[in-house]
Formats: structure tokens, C-alpha cells, sequence
DNA sequence: CTGGTAAGTTATAGGTCAATCACTAACCTA
DNA sequence: TAGGTTAGTGATTGACCTATAACTTACCAG
């Protein structure tokens, strides 16, 4: 019986990070229902109709997209966490360099920008859940970073504002509400 | 010359509400992308074609959507803080009665929730611009009632917040992570 | 009643999009 | 090299959506 030896990742599987990327960038931009399917799979260089043998529609192909922005955020801040100083003896450099880690990486503005469409699109079941999974474990990492909860709800609104900001292109605007929303 | 008096108001002017109603019910489900046309003129209870005759296209509907919300947004406070005492001699107890209005303005999930399709869609030209001009009024207005600029954004970023709350349904979650988030 | 304007509709053009089908090429194992 | 599996594509389908065109009805002044 052909088939991959267990363990091998198959070829389609080595593809899907690469489906994953271009899908986030895409949807980053014009949300769920704005971007076709044609778009991403252009992106990643296949037919659009392959992306159906990989995943069974359009929002399977969104939801999936959020599952692995969540991995990659908790991914990303466990290794910059445990780099520097990996359980070592110091507890609050180990915190300040993950909050450091996490501000770096909200600061890729495609994550933050491809979330706050998903909240949009959380109307749709499979999307929805997704994004609780997503929060689920977000607000779980960045407790663990903050401890307070009041400054955790800070944090995540926080972040939401600086998203409109960037979306709007506040920087650019040299008015008074604009420098007032986007102040640092 | 047969033409309604000048200063009169056409039939098609009194049905413009109506159209907005509607079209920001219809926006707040499914966003710009989301909503076809037909849908907004079912509900209103007119053909489609004739939205393009009072709205030239999509977009531009989208947009007078959203500067009706931002007009409806600041009669409401005016008309709460001037009702309350009306430059009365008690300052503090118009501010908090503003802050009431405000509250319950955005009590109406549909308002909000229509907004945070307004963000994701403002890369429409158009729509990018009468969100702005929503933002700039909204943020003196805030301003005005708590002087504080940090104290703006916190308002702003929590309202953000308060909004994926009511979108993902957490108040109906029964878990930590989602009493973080949901909490008052 | 007559001519002109506003209100509103049906029908449809023209295009796009998600999803499916049928097919070909490459690969792997025995 | 034969047989089965995976990778991948071109063509197409059926639905739907924005926008326009052409037409009908109600209204109103002289």
C-alpha cells in the first residue's frame, strides 16, 4: 500500500504554512466575505481549486487561518520567553523580555489587522469558534504576563485602538483628535 | 414649472432614515462586503434598483450610513447634557447625565457593532474618509466630557473591547478567560 | 385636461465567485 | 514496470450581485 511512511509530513502538508501566510495577508485586507479564494490561491502560486482538496470551504480555510495565528502568537512568545533566561533565577526579566516578545510581535500589523476581521466575521459558526479558541488562549498567556485583570482588559483594548489607529493611518494626520487617539 | 415648494422636503428625503435604519441594521450583521443591496432595500420595503436612485452606488451608501451614525451619535448627547440643567449651574451633573446618554447611546449593540464593520471596511476610499470625519466629531465630543487624553483612549479601547465581547456572545461563556474579558 | 416631474417597478445585462468535475502528471512501492 | 496514490490543473456550473435601462404610475401646476 503506497503512502507516506508514518510520521513524513506529505508534500500538501509542507504546503499549508504557505497557504496559511498568504491566506492571513489576503483576508488581512479585505476581510472574510471581501476576498475571494482566487486571491490567496494566486498568492501561494496554485489553482484555486486545489485549495478545496486542502481544505472543504471557504470558511474552514478562515477558521483554520485563525488557529494558526493563535499557535504562531503563543509559539512566538514562549520561545523569546524561555530564551532569555529559560527558568532561570530571574523571574521578572524573563517577563519583561515576553512582553517585549509580545509587543514585538502584535507589532506585525498584518496579525492584528487579520484578528480584527475575524471578530467581524464571527458571525459564521466555524469562524466564531475559532476566535474563542483564539482569546481563550490569548487572555490566558497575557494574565500570566500582567497578572491584574483589570490591566489585562487595558491591554487587549489597548491593542484594538492601535489597530483602528494603524488601519486609519492616524499617524498621518496632523489634527488634534487624530494625535489624541494616536498618542503612544 | 412643477416642483415641491423650496424649503419642502421630497418624499424621497423622508424615506432616506428609513434607508439608513436599515442599511446599518443590514451592515452591522455582515459588514460592507457581506450586505448585498438587495437585502437593505427588502428590508426597507422598496426594489433595489431604486436605492441607486437616491444613493449613487454601494459604497457610497455605506458612507452616508456611516456619517448618519455619527450625526445621530451627537444629537443624542447634546440633546441628554443640555436637557439635564441646559448651562445650568451645575457642571458636574450635566457631565455625568452626558456620560449617561453616551452610555446608553452605546448600549445599542447595532450602532456599535456597525461601526466595527466601518473600521475593517475603511479601506474604501470613501468609506476610509466618513470614518475619519466620524472619529474626529466623536473625539472632541469624548473629550469635552472627560478632558483627560488618556482618559479618551481608554474610553475608545474599551468600547472596542466592550464590542468583541458582545460579538463573540461571552457573557454567556462560563469560563476565565471570558469573564477577563467580559467583566464590567 | 394636459404636460412635465417625481416615485417606483420589472427585467436584465455583465460580471464574479464559491465550489465541483474530469482529467493529467508525478511519485512511490513492491 | 505495473498499480495505486498524491499533486495539481483547466473548464465549467449555478448562483448571486451590482448597476443600468426601460417602462408605469401617481402627483401637481396652469
Amino acid at each position: 500500500m503506497p503512502m507516506p511512511a508514518a510520521g513524513t509530513s506529505t508534500k500538501s502538508d509542507e504546503r499549508r504554512p504557505a497557504i496559511m501566510a498568504a491566506a492571513i495577508d489576503c483576508f488581512a485586507q479585505k476581510g472574510f466575505y471581501g476576498t475571494t479564494t482566487h486571491e490567496i490561491a494566486n498568492r501561494v502560486g496554485i489553482s484555486q481549486p486545489y485549495l478545496y482538496r486542502l481544505y472543504p470551504n471557504k470558511e474552514a480555510l478562515f477558521a483554520a487561518a485563525v488557529d494558526h495565528v493563535s499557535v504562531v502568537m503563543t509559539e512566538t512568545l514562549v520561545a523569546h520567553s524561555s530564551a532569555s533566561g529559560g527558568a532561570g533565577p530571574e523571574p521578572e526579566a524573563a517577563l519583561d523580555a515576553a512582553r517585549d516578545a509580545y509587543a514585538a510581535l502584535v507589532a506585525d500589523r498584518t496579525i492584528l489587522r487579520f484578528l480584527m476581521h475575524a471578530n467581524c466575521a464571527a458571525g459564521e459558526p466555524l469562524v466564531g469558534q475559532a476566535v474563542r479558541r483564539c482569546y481563550a488562549k490569548q487572555v490566558d498567556t497575557v494574565r500570566q504576563l500582567l497578572g491584574d485583570d483589570d490591566a489585562v482588559r487595558h491591554w487587549f483594548g489597548a491593542g484594538m485602538l492601535d489597530n483602528v489607529v494603524a488601519v486609519l493611518g492616524l499617524a498621518d494626520i496632523d489634527e488634534p483628535w487624530a494625535h489624541v487617539l494616536a498618542a503612544r
